[in-house]
DNA sequence: TTCATTTCTTAACTTGGGTTAACGTTTAGT
DNA sequence: ACTAAACGTTAACCCAAGTTAAGAAATGAA
C-alpha cells in the first residue's frame, strides 16, 4: 500500500522508518470508479493526492464545454495548487479515468508535518517547484508548437497518455477538437 | 532608490530597519537602454530582478521567430524560475522595452539570506507561489479564451500592457500574428 | 528637426481548425 | 455474452488566423 509513496518521498528527502510510519499513519486511502469526481469546481482543494494505481484528469468547464488541463498517472501527485494555497474555491474538476486508488494527504496534516518534521518543508518546496515546471512545460508546448507537433511530441514523450487516455480528452488537452485530432492522425499516417 | 522594493517586501514579511538596510546593501542597481538584453538563452539565470522603473519582456526563439512569454512593469519581479532553480541554461531571453532601472538580487545573496534571516524563506516561498499562479493564469487564458476574448480581457485587466507595449509584441503574447491583431481591433471597432 | 527605424494596417490568398451530423466501432458494466 | 454508452472517423461547409508584401504612420536618436 505504501511502497510506491515511500520510493517517491525517498527520492526527495531522507526519512527514517519511524518518521515514515508516522507519515503514512496520517494518510487515507480512497478508491474511485471510472468517471468518479474527487473535486468539483466551487469546492476548496484542501488535500493533495498521490496515485497508487489508475489515472486522473483535471478539466475546466468553459461555456458548457470541458477543457482538459492535465493527466496524472501512477506515482504522480495532484492538487489544485491555486485553491490549495489560497483556500479559495477551485475552478477545476478532477476525475478518475480508470479504477483508481489514491492516498489522500490532507493539507492540515502536511502543514503539521512542516512543523513536526522540518525536513518535510523541503519536500513541500520541491513538490511546488515541480508543479511550476510542469505547468510551464505545458504552456511552452501550447505557445511554441502547432497542434500536429504537440501530438507527435506527446507520442514520443508521454506514450502512456496515448495508450490509456481516450482520444477526445487528448484532443482537448492539445487545445483542439476531436475531428481535428482525427485529421492530424490521418495526415501523419498518410505521410509515412 | 529602495522605497519601492521596501513597500513590496513589507507586504510579504515584516523587517526591521537594520534587516532591511542589510538587505538593500546586497542589491546592485542596473540601468538598461531600450532593447537591451539582460539574459539570453543559453545563459544560466542566477539573479532575480526587481523593476524600479521601465518594463521587461521575456521571449523564446522558436524557428527563428520570437514568441513573447510575459511583460513586467514597475514593482514587478522577474527571474527565469526554471533556470534559477535548476542551474541549467535558460531558454528565455529578457529585454528592456523602455529605459529601465533594475535592482539585482543575486541568487547567492538570497540563499544566504534564507539562512541569516529565516523570515526571508517565507518571502521566497510567496514569490514562488506568485510565479506559479501567474503562469497558470496565462495558461488558462490560452486554453479558455479565443484570441479576441484574450485581447478584450487584456484591455480590461492590464491596460498598462495596451498603453506601453508595441502591438506586435502584444500579438505574440496573445498567441497570434500582428495582422490578426489588427483585424481583431478592426472587428471590435466596427461592432461599436 | 530630421531621417532611419520601428510599428501598424490592409489586401489577397492559403491553410487548417471548428461545426455539425452521420455512421461504424469499441468498450464497460451487468 | 449482451447491450447501452462511449468513442473515433469522415464529409461538407464555414471561418478565423497565417502568409506575404506593400505602404502609411509613428517614433526615437542624433
Amino acid at each position: 500500500m505504501y511502497g510506491q509513496i515511500e520510493k517517491v518521498i525517498s527520492s526527495f528527502i531522507d526519512l527514517d522508518k519511524s518518521e515514515f510510519d508516522y507519515f503514512t499513519s496520517k494518510l487515507q486511502v480512497k478508491h474511485l470508479k471510472r468517471k468518479e469526481l474527487i473535486l468539483s469546481e466551487g469546492q476548496v482543494c484542501s488535500n493533495s493526492y498521490f496515485i497508487n494505481k489508475g489515472c486522473l484528469r483535471y478539466f475546466y468547464n468553459v461555456n458548457g464545454e470541458e477543457v482538459t488541463g492535465q493527466f496524472f498517472f501512477e506515482n504522480g501527485w495532484y492538487a489544485d495548487f491555486g485553491s490549495y494555497l489560497s483556500g479559495k474555491p477551485s475552478d477545476q474538476n478532477i476525475e478518475a479515468l480508470e479504477k483508481t486508488e489514491l492516498l489522500v494527504l490532507p493539507k492540515a496534516v502536511l502543514d503539521k508535518l512542516f512543523i513536526e518534521i522540518p525536513k518535510f518543508e523541503k519536500f513541500g518546496r520541491l513538490i511546488a517547484e515541480k508543479a511550476f515546471l510542469g505547468i510551464r512545460q505545458y504552456t511552452e508546448m501550447l505557445t511554441k508548437q502547432t497542434p500536429e507537433e504537440r501530438y507527435l511530441n506527446l507520442i514520443k514523450e508521454r506514450p502512456k497518455v496515448i495508450e490509456r487516455i481516450p482520444q477526445h480528452y487528448i484532443a482537448s488537452y492539445l487545445g483542439i477538437k476531436p475531428p481535428s485530432l482525427s485529421r492530424i492522425r490521418k495526415r501523419i499516417l498518410d505521410n509515412k
